[in-house]
DNA sequence: TCTGGGGTCCTAGGACCC
DNA sequence: TCTGGGGTCCTAGGACCC
């Protein structure tokens, strides 16, 4: 298995365009604009070493390195960009399947897998002009871990024989899938690295982390995974929009209005799946960052404007406070099959 | 550090049914 | 008349990922 995982994929595609800008420190985010609401896509590798990371507020990232290049977002260059890179994988003889704009696994039958993975390298940086790294390993999580010993531009091996040797020092949270969340009540529990985790019970952990997640956790910390590289065609579950507003809505009559917009957009996108919405589900974030929703079932399933935007309307209602609002936010969910 | 936007999957609790 | 047990569906929230 490859995972191949392009370098600071959206700062790169930036740079292409404007290569005055190479060696600068170049955050992209939100509008560009760092005093307003918004965090950092991706800082390049020189932001990077003023402490300004995927996440951070621009405001923080414009202090900790006020001479940075602020960039906006342009989504529709970095999806080009994105399909570029694919199909340049997709001419290789291998199974791809793509798991984000910039990350993809690749299903290869080799002797010589580092070959391949130069040669994964080379076949995205000849018509693109990117650079990437690559991860080998005997299944995806292997694979998408061994990706970040070898960035940035490198390529990294790892197998069921190095895994601890490389990772069973490394704290809980270096595992795809493990959060600061989960990391803390794992220590809470005495398991702080990969190796502690990978000598945990599974029924133990059954009791914390319940019966699906519990035993995932101790399969993972093995860097054991089963799981299909598929190039099926991807499905959405959902289709959503949301807007973080610069100035809090404080008249309802404003949010309903915004609500109504939302829903509208999700609509559009839902008709464009041809498949109906199945629910609608309207997220409120009041302005002390506390998030709540409130959705329902569709009576039918339906791609219909008029009816989706009926069914936000009614979500919104459930809100009965009646505080400043940061985010709105409209989600459709999509039935599993056709 | 006043914390985006678009997704996925899992869990818990209540309703409801037999 | 103070109260079983199993199954399924719905809803809200949590956690994580890019």
């Amino acid at each position: 298995m490859l995972h191949v995982d392009l370098d600071q994929f959206v700062a790169a595609v930036e740079l292409l365009r404007r290569p005055e800008l190479r060696g600068l420190p170049v955050v992209v985010g939100g509008d560009g604009d760092p005093t307003k609401r918004g965090v950092v896509s991706t800082a390049s590798y020189e932001a990077r070493e003023y402490g300004v990371h995927s996440g951070l507020p621009l405001r923080t990232a414009a202090r900790r390195c006020p001479d940075a290049v602020f960039l906006p977002v342009d989504r529709e260059a970095y999806e080009a960009a994105s399909s570029e890179v694919m199909a340049a994988l997709r001419e290789l003889d291998a199974v791809l399947e793509v798991i984000g704009w910039d990350e993809a696994f690749l299903a290869v039958e080799t002797d010589d897998p580092e070959e391949m993975a130069q040669l994964v390298r080379r076949r995205v940086r000849e018509p693109t002009g990117l650079e990437c790294t690559v991860g080998i390993g005997r299944n995806k999580l292997q694979a998408k871990l061994a990706t970040g010993f070898g960035k940035p531009g490198g390529v990294f091996r790892l197998t069921g024989e190095t895994w601890f040797e490389v990772l069973g020092d490394r704290p809980a949270d270096a595992l795809w899938g493990i959060g600061p969340k989960t990391a803390k009540r794992l220590a809470a529990v005495g398991l702080t690295t990969v190796a502690e985790l990978a000598a945990a019970d599974p029924a133990a952990l059954a009791g914390i982390f319940g019966p699906a997640s519990g035993p995932w956790l101790v399969r993972l910390a093995h860097g054991r995974d089963d799981s299909p590289v598929t190039a099926t065609p991807y499905l959405a579950r959902s289709r959503s929009r949301e807007t973080t507003y610069q100035h809090d809505l404080r008249d309802w009559d404003e949010v309903r209005r915004e609500v109504a917009h939302l829903a509208r957009r999700v609509a559009e996108d839902v008709a464009a799946e041809r498949r109906p919405a199945t629910r609608v589900v309207v997220k409120v974030r009041y302005a002390p960052f506390v998030t709540h929703t409130h959705g329902h079932a569709l009576p039918a399933p339906t791609a219909d404007v008029a009816e989706i935007e009926r069914a936000a309307l009614a979500a919104l209602d459930e809100f009965t406070e009646r505080r400043p609002v940061r985010l709105l936010g409209v989600r459709a969910e999509l039935p599993r099959e056709l």
